[in-house]
DNA sequence: TAAAACATGACAACTATTGGCATGATTAAA
DNA sequence: TTTAATCATGCCAATAGTTGTCATGTTTTA
């Protein structure tokens, strides 16, 4: 075998045991102590972090984490990891961080200079936006550990009505618009709760109890039952078709006619119902409801309530 | 030199180069033809795609993309790439795929049995999640392309008044929300004008005019001055201050009392009055508008047109 | 003090690499 | 058709690199 494989083999297998004498490499490899000494200073001179500890009990330790055997990439192949690392750009609190600096400037310091600079071109022109909240998720590191280990979760959690304690089971964690959110199992319940990572103010992390529920994606991409399914129906001027189909969760249901007006007519469930109301209220006479009555009665009150909260002003302007 | 070295020297000559007779390897590196050979045999059994042609003006091409120099990761900085690509998995139409194919085969095959679960589990529990559209993009990876070179476009857009032509020098793309935002400056007038990347449905490439104006974190990062400022001022309940910590344009404007309530008094545009009335109209007696009066007057009219299109039912129920 | 480890040098035996030369095959231009 | 330029491969001697053994240190701990 060649030199340069065995050393490959060898930095593999020292890199994984992280501690062991010079000894067991050569009883392990069938090849001189004396050798294994040479072989151990080459890898510290291409750059492997280890060192000795000398006498009785001593040995070598590296101190990195277990390394891939190299790996050959093409320039494009790089940029598109600079492409991916460019996406997490507007989130904060993200784990893997040191990780992602330290393969960017790897990467970097082997591209050539045309590459490098459609690198930076890239970093300065292509961007993944999302609100950068002044909300900050300093837990999401831990919640992301946990979700990994598939562990159960004691949490403390501030909701609308204070700051409770729960024992969960997550099944998940996504973001959504620079937020972070966590399906999980309330075992108390064994009802399914979304949590707002940066509002969980604890975390204990309990049993690793791999019960399994969903994963995230099933949770995902649930189209839940409605509970209180309700028609809805509503016309809509080609204006109203333009930004209803901005709006996820209805443009599947947007049916266009050949003038460019069009029509909704999908069921929902009944507790989506006032947050359509807001939608249907901002479009106005781009969006006439037909159905249910109890949206045409929710914009109703709605309105009634608004004139309430801001009377006509006593004297006309 | 070692061979290994030798090898990567040539390895990254050759990939440059892509097309190149072994005399010129030989007189490159100043060794000998029939040592090049072997060489080139070498490099083609380490996976290099590589093929020669015979004869008069024959020579060796290297069929694939430049290639970088080997890297070591570690372990946890593959993950790091793995959590990065996953950000990427609910975007349609975006360029690089067969490039974060063939990394993602890379790095896994050579990742261990325990870190292959790793990465798994990650990518079964986390998600970056945006709305998964119906929307396409067709000409995203064209318009990145031309960004990336700087390049002036020609484009037909379709806006509310129908499809338009426009000649333009972009300033970046974006993604948001899952879709893709093209700031770009207006040429014939000197304006700049946020296009809708999916609203584009032609395109052609003009000259690369670097007309140095803002690029792409500018533009992000520039807290328009309102053209015609007005002043805000909104009384919250706790429920309201919670709800507006959660809308990007405002959070930052919320101040929160001991109690729980809060108020907002900042300074916004003329032309984000209606944006905000949807918001207000949802959120009802949670906030209450004190100023602007055109804000409260917005409301009263939007309410007043909600009742005209939706009037009381005859017969009460 | 002895044992277990790393560190380093010298040297001979062994192995791999290299360059030179020869021979052949293929192709395109003269 | 011939010739020149190119890849492909084999052989061999010269050279260069690698390995194992032995020797000699050093450091640390039982």
């Amino acid at each position: 075998m060649s030199k340069a494989k065995r050393l490959i083999d060898i930095l593999l297998f020292v890199s994984a045991k992280k501690k062991f004498t010079a000894q067991e490499i050569a009883d392990t490899f069938h090849i001189s102590v004396r050798t294994v000494h040479r072989y151990l200073l080459d890898l510290s001179d291409m750059g492997l972090p280890i060192y000795a500890e000398q006498g009785r009990h001593g040995g070598y330790t590296v101190l990195s984490n277990a390394i891939l055997p190299p790996i050959l990439f093409t320039e494009e192949e790089a940029v598109a990891i600079f492409f991916a690392f460019q996406s997490l750009h507007y989130y904060r609190d993200l784990p893997f961080n040191t990780e992602i600096q330290s393969v960017s400037q790897k990467l970097y310091e082997s591209l050539q200079k045309e590459a490098k600079k459609k690198v930076d071109t890239l970093q300065s022109y292509i961007a993944f936006w999302n609100p950068k909240r002044a909300i900050t998720t300093p837990l999401l590191t831990d919640v992301l550990e946990a979700i990994i280990n598939q562990s159960q979760l004691h949490i403390h959690y501030e909701s609308k009505s204070g700051i409770t304690s729960k024992h969960i089971q997550p099944i998940g964690v996504y973001a959504h618009d620079g937020l972070w959110y966590m399906p999980a199992l309330l075992l108390s319940s064994e009802r399914i709760l979304l949590f707002r990572v940066d509002r969980i103010k604890g975390i204990k992390v309990g049993e690793t109890n791999r019960k399994t529920t969903m994963n995230l994606q099933q949770w995902l991409e649930t189209d839940y039952e409605p509970q209180q399914p309700i028609r809805l129906y509503v016309e809509l001027s080609s204006e109203g078709v333009r930004q209803c189909l901005s709006e996820p969760h209805l443009e599947k249901a947007v049916v266009r006619h050949s003038d460019g007006t069009g029509y909704i007519d999908t069921i929902i469930d009944q507790h989506e119902l006032h947050f359509n109301s807001s939608l249907f209220f901002r479009l106005g006479q781009h969006a006439i409801v037909k159905e249910p009555q109890a949206l045409i009665q929710l914009l109703r009150q709605h309105a009634h309530e608004l004139l309430a909260i801001y009377p006509e002003p006593k004297e006309p302007q």
